[in-house]
DNA sequence: TGTACATCAGTGAACGCGCGTTCACTGATGTAC
DNA sequence: TGTACATCAGTGAACGCGCGTTCACTGATGTAC
């Protein structure tokens, strides 16, 4: 076969049709991911991604044990991407001022959470219902709360959020933002207009500012961050 | 059959093995509470209800015409129970003092939705899957929004909210303790031991004041409503 | 370089499960005369 | 008050579906000699 178009999850110098696919493993990962993103955690059954891989099902079974083992990479993937998201918006930050900076942050890593929620509610909601036991899933889980907590660490550095607040001060922003997106994406919230959506996000968003704000009574000016204050 | 025990869902005075079961409609629904209880929105299956409330699979169809229509039934008598019990808790409020009354209704109300969704959190994830066109049903899933709101506009009244902050407050407070119930229910911080996790959510009770405190420039006592300031 | 053989990664049939839904039926109930 | 009959609320068999998992197998691959 020539390399016009091997397709992921095949490896290299492969024949078109041979008995060994070359990269099942890979391949089935990709292929639940896929579905995922459409159909959710129920989207990802052994019989149905070995048939869209071309495959039969047990051949599935060479590379995992049970369907959990399948979800459970897809779990990860999901969790990767949306870490993934979060930091590339951060790193986007340009503001210079410390403070505004480090206020911008928090509120960026927020919309891009959300943004994830918004866009792939599929792998969003894969990535927070299956859970295994294996420490680098584990790891992947951790990552947000992790990446959060730099963002937070930032706040204090600059003076703008008092050290006695900053402890637990991820569970606040998480669950704000955490709730903001599955009630936006699955639930109540999702029949609100797109752009009503955003106004009501950036108050969010506002109201933990204005609330970390209030610990050091650092000075908010109407509009520097957010446009609704 | 003497009276001693009919059990719910039974008209009175039915002999103890009718052909008829008196009042099926209502022992299904029942049944698929309790099942949504354990199970969540899995648990709520036909031929399994029929099966526990002893009859054929078949003879429910009499009453719904689809399961998604007792799903959905069950989703309204959950948002009923989540909403009677934040009235509840509001209802037990006692301060007198009037700001100090209506920042406590605020903490009270979203601490009455955490413990639901802890206590019952096969029925909170139901009350928010299932969602039919029936107006009754529609109704059912606004009215904790409607209630969080009448809260609000206590807050307003006092004047500890600004009234420019009063709109779409019910979402911010909304996705703060709505992400906390999930991740405390179904997700990470389930692991997090339930002392530790009460402080935690008093945290994001006390961000929620402090926040809205600053839209007026209220005055924060440290501790006389969160234990945690 | 060629061949035997172990190993690996597939196949396809089968097991056993549970589900939602439909349909022709029958037993029970209540009502009109 | 008694009876015929319509209606209602059940039964049980069947349809068709998809699923996860196992197992004996076979074709392909790579390695040792």
């Amino acid at each position: 076969m020539t390399e016009a178009g091997p397709g992921p999850g095949y490896r290299e110098g492969m024949s078109a049709s041979t008995y060994h696919h070359g990269n099942l493993r890979e391949a089935l990962v990709e292929a639940a991911v896929a579905a995922a993103r459409t159909d959710g955690p129920a989207g990802i059954g052994v019989r149905e991604l070995a048939r869209r891989v071309g495959v039969s099902h047990s051949a599935a079974y060479r590379h995992f044990a049970h369907r959990d083992d399948l979800l459970a990479e897809v779990a990860t993937r999901a969790m990767t991407g949306l870490v993934d998201a979060m930091q590339r918006r951060l790193d986007d930050v340009d503001v210079t001022e410390p403070v505004l900076r480090a206020r911008c942050r928090l509120a960026e890593i927020g919309r891009a959470y959300v943004a994830f929620a918004l866009a792939e509610p599929g792998l969003f909601r894969v990535a927070f219902t299956a859970h295994s036991g294996v420490p680098e899933d584990q790891a992947a889980a951790g990552r947000p709360y992790a990446l959060l907590g730099e963002v937070l660490d930032g706040l204090v550095d600059v003076g703008f959020l008092a050290p006695s607040a900053r402890v637990g001060a991820e569970t606040t922003c998480w669950a704000a933002v955490h709730g903001f997106s599955v009630l936006s994406s699955d639930g109540p919230l999702a029949l609100m207009p797109a752009d009503e959506r955003e106004r009501e996000l950036d108050r969010v968003l506002a109201a933990i500012d204005r609330s970390y704000a209030a610990t050091t009574g650092s000075v908010v000016v109407p509009g520097d961050v957010f446009a609704v204050d």
